[in-house]
DNA sequence: CGACTGTAGC
DNA sequence: GCTACAGTCG
């Protein structure tokens, strides 16, 4: 028996929104800890790991450890019939194959409940090690979001550089080239506003634009944004989400490939 | 060598908006009187004039008379990559075959450089020699904009006919006709609301309202338009910018064609 | 806060 | 031509 009481029905309905155009088909795991996914993309090639903790939910009731494999389309669909400020239950029986989201208007003058069929997924969970990053910068995530959006009117792909003096994001494309530079500013009056560089170590990394626009879906869970990088790894793109956990995206750096020295 | 620092950067996105549509690829052309651009459009039927004087940049430096071609979709994705509250400044080398745009946070956070290829274009300068026109009509821009779109909804041209009672713009098509009278009116709290007519000697011309549709993408430019007509000479069509200079639209007139002395 | 409209991009 | 997003209105 799972039963999952949560308050802020609206950061559940974000998160379907961050994450379905990316993938497909998931197993969400329910256990004592929190309500978690983790998932590749549908191309193999980006990876989302979600973590809503248990302390977030109003009640919180997990039996066992359950797997659940859903449909994300068709669960943003259902969660688009809850409203903003609904709360939002979610519920599943012990062996049973379909999971209940219940929407209660915060008047409860109108409570819904949607039933959806689970699915079996195969999914390789895939422990993610620990890594020490060269570079890690945090900034407003609806400025990196401008960024990547103004940079794939441009080019395909994204280098991502950070130096002492800031952060570059850079691309070129067939009418031209761009370079954007943010330097490290923690002058300002919200705290939510500053860019910080943490950087141990210089970093270059290209990416493709692609998946960066797909990862700023999830903005409007987070007035911030952190990146992590470091050579040869995967870059990640963490947004916070407020009490409760975070939203994480990792995506392989492009190898690139030096026009000059092409065979 | 070139570089022009615009501090208010919207006006240059607003001016690319407005004429992109109209004109594909033009020549802008720099002197120490300023930064200007004539071009007539792709069906080469109406002519576009922009002047942005010297005086209204920050700082304006042009060692050399210098023609830029440029691809105008080019340039306006990569302005769109400009906050509206940045600092522009455009650089070129003598000699150079590239243009750069550079923007500028308010807070200097956040400095962009996009570099575009320049082109060469055939330009044939026209003189348009000054004229005494029979009638000028100023009026709030946002309302010839509006009495455009209305009318297209029902024909495909407007005559526009200046008495001494007002301004009349009327149209017919297949599901009836429209007239849309105003009169002169300066009376008003403020100067921009007013309609303004000056009139020598009354005119009736007809225009496509296409064209004209495309002119009034200059609306955010300016509170006001006016629009300065005479027999047998092309409309004038100009929004001012303000503390710089102008956008001009010109477009012939068609010769009526009267259904009933038809051959 | 939700619905609608108008616009821009695919 | 259609869909997605933003801005405006109620």
């Amino acid at each position: 028996m799972l039963e999952l009481r949560l308050v802020q029905g609206s950061l559940l309905k974000k998160v379907l929104e961050a994450i379905k155009d990316l993938v497909n088909d998931a197993n969400f795991d329910c256990s004592a800890t929190g309500f978690s996914l983790q998932a590749m993309d549908s191309s193999h090639v980006a990876l989302v790991s979600l973590l809503l903790r248990s302390e977030g939910f109003e009640h919180y009731r997990c039996d066992r450890n359950i797997s659940m494999g859903m449909n994300l389309g068709n669960m943003s669909k259902m969660l688009k019939c809850a409203g903003n400020d609904d709360i939002i239950t979610i519920k599943a029986d012990d062996g049973g194959d379909t999971v209940t989201f219940m929407f209660e208007s915060p008047t409860q003058d109108k409570i819904s409940d949607f039933e959806m069929k689970l699915m079996d997924i195969d999914s390789e969970h895939l422990g993610i090690p620990e890594a020490e990053y060269h570079a890690i910068v945090r900034m407003p995530s609806a400025e990196f979001a401008r960024i990547c959006k103004d940079l794939s009117s441009i080019g395909d792909t994204v280098v991502i550089s950070v130096t002492k003096e800031g952060v570059k994001f850079s691309t070129r494309g067939d009418i031209g080239t761009a370079n954007i530079v943010l330097r490290q500013n923690t002058t300002v009056d919200k705290p939510e506003e500053a860019t910080i560089i943490e950087m141990n170590e210089p970093v270059s990394l290209t990416f493709a634009l692609r998946y960066m626009n797909s990862f700023t879906k999830a903005t409007p869970l987070s007035n911030t944004v952190t990146i992590s990088l470091s050579s040869e790894l995967p870059v990640v793109v963490e947004y916070k989400i407020a009490e409760m956990g975070y939203i994480r995206f990792y995506l392989a750096p492009k190898i690139e490939e030096d026009e000059e020295t092409k065979p």
